[in-house]
DNA sequence: CTTCTGGATGATTGCGCAATCATTTGTATG
DNA sequence: CATACAAATGATTGCGCAATCATCCAGAAG
């Protein structure tokens, strides 16, 4: 078959052509082309030949609605996120995606905007889907996403927290212990006087209360909290900022629940003539690529977000290889001193 | 029923019921409760009540592959960007996505990294899935790529460009424009020695190209580009930074293809102790948020990519409704005037 | 009282494919 | 040369649903 050819053939609607049409013009049955395409191993190379020809030259392109309903098996994984705008989520799912994506499996996004409500609507429909796999952020969820999730059967990855009491499989840290290692990490550098500036979603919390009760046990008191509502943007970190330097007493270090919160704070010290760290020290959370890069470079928290995407999807392909595989998986975290502390 | 039972019973799995256990329980025939769920508007009031009540107790989840099937429409639409680490394509597909799921769409993602080889591959497999619009970031596109569009009659957006051979819908603007107007601009602010920093993805060398066609019209003559390839974070924008201050004369203005490698910039100038904008201006492209929140506050271009996504939706759900719709606008652009130039 | 109309419901069929079981063919063994 | 056996292929069936056409019934019109 000459190029020519197979480039106009191969260009054939996905609407019209079916296997049987392949299997006609192959002169094998349905079946065969079935298997040629998908258990190739069981087909001899002659007629797995003729079969690739042919799916070339009708321009075949397998259904796969027809082909999950029969097969009870989608090749599909819905990954839920709360953001895809902030790199840390954006980076998991991008290594989520690519490491799926290699074994065959397409990705079903969904955005809960840090609702477990919107959660649980998300999953309703995406389970319309049927999923081979679901893929949640967090670990809190409503009481009905956990009882149809337990009850549909469908693997699932918790992803980025950790916890005791996992729906299935877990991969992820505590951000409790993130909390108390800030604490004891910047006491240990001398710092005293500490102000926090964090959003208020489930997660930055936690990390927030674990941060202030280590400092207690220091027997350090501060300030409460500077709480914003997401999402965490320049601008709430500018703003958080300001709010701080408003106070009677300036602290030493403001230690912040994102990387972006932080350059938020990094600029309007910046705007305000403040020497960082001279004047004010400054701590983030994340490690985005960003944060080696700012002026000053900026002390954070590495998570590595890729490598967490890149083990979920591990976690499912064993899963799928081996249905009694159950990865639980923390994978910790790293404090990065730079110029900003 | 009391909300004890409701929410005991809603919980079943998402494998083993189907339409016809709801029709037994509700007293009906299957396809009944398909219309008492699709087409409430033909069902009696009373059926439809007892069909909703149906569906809550044994907890049925609406098989999307079957009706899918049955139907010839998924209710999916695809969705491919060049990256997703970019908030320019961050938000707009979570624009897109957000107008589409309001309609009852779920959007299905794919992330091209700037390869149109990719995308082609990408689309082979999504068109697997009989997604019901597919949605293409730019207007270049591989030969096989357009083939397949055009013979599969599925609806087609281009995003984020322009061309007077559009495959089919169009939402975007002139990237060349953008080149054209910077350059005019700047000049007429007074600047005369200019620096391009440009990352190598099609539609950032096309407003490069124009921005210098501009310039020469305007009698300026300037250095060539620094061209970094994809993709453009805030550390390609301080090692092309370090590369034209390394340059025998130092321009008066840097115009770079992205605020992030804007943001870097800023970021090598103040490391090196120079002022923006007195020593040295800087204009980004994309007016992200965190651009009016950068010190100094970034002048840029404004494309406002969420109503780009948005207008997506839109034109999509017009052709859904009626076959002969097919939008095609230019939303044009804004130079936004901040403190870095 | 008959005929008509239209709203509400049901029966049948097929969407495109893979699982399952059945059959054919080719090859090795005694 | 008969038998066994495995490799290769085929026929049938059902996945869960909606489109299509058919039926039923109540009320309006004549």
């Amino acid at each position: 078959m000459t190029q020519k050819l197979k480039d106009e053939a191969i260009l054939a609607p996905a609407n019209g052509v079916t296997l049987i049409d392949v299997a006609k013009v192959a002169g094998v049955s349905p079946i065969t082309v079935s298997r040629a395409l998908h258990k190739p191993e069981v087909v001899s190379e002659q007629t797995r030949q003729k079969v690739q020809q042919a799916v070339e030259q009708v321009g075949y392109i397998p259904n796969m609605l027809a082909g999950g309903l029969a097969s009870r098996q989608t090749k599909l994984v819905a990954i839920l996120v709360p953001t895809i705008s902030h790199s840390i989520f954006a980076d998991l799912l991008k290594a989520a995606m690519d490491g799926l994506s290699e074994a065959g499996y397409q990705s079903l996004l969904g955005i809960t905007d840090y609702s477990v409500d919107k959660e649980e609507q998300l999953l309703g429909t995406i389970l319309g889907r049927r999923p081979d796999a679901i893929v949640l952020t967090g670990t809190e969820h409503t009481t009905l996403t956990r009882k149809r999730l337990g009850a549909s059967g469908v693997p699932v990855v918790e992803a980025w927290d950790w916890t005791d009491d996992p729906i299935d499989m877990l991969v992820g840290f505590s951000h409790e212990a993130v909390g108390t290692a800030m604490a004891q990490h910047l006491y240990e550098k001398g710092y005293r006087r500490f102000a926090g500036l964090f959003v208020s979603d489930n997660r930055a919390m936690r990390r927030c209360h674990a941060f202030y009760e280590a400092l207690s046990v220091l027997g350090i008191e501060a300030d409460d909290a500077v709480v914003m509502s997401p999402p965490a943007s320049l601008k709430e970190g500018r703003e958080g900022m300001r709010e701080l330097l408003a106070r009677d007493t300036r602290p030493e270090v403001v230690v912040c629940s994102s990387d972006t919160l932080a350059q938020g704070v990094l600029a309007e010290a910046a705007e305000q003539g403040l020497q960082v760290p001279s004047d004010i020290a400054v701590m983030g959370f994340g490690d985005m690529a960003n944060a080696s890069q700012l002026h000053p470079a900026l002390s954070t928290v590495r998570l590595d977000s890729a490598r967490v995407g890149a083990l979920i999807a591990d976690a499912l392909l064993k899963r799928f290889e081996d249905q009694r595989s159950c990865v639980r998986l923390d994978m910790g975290f790293e404090l990065i001193d730079r110029q900003s502390t």
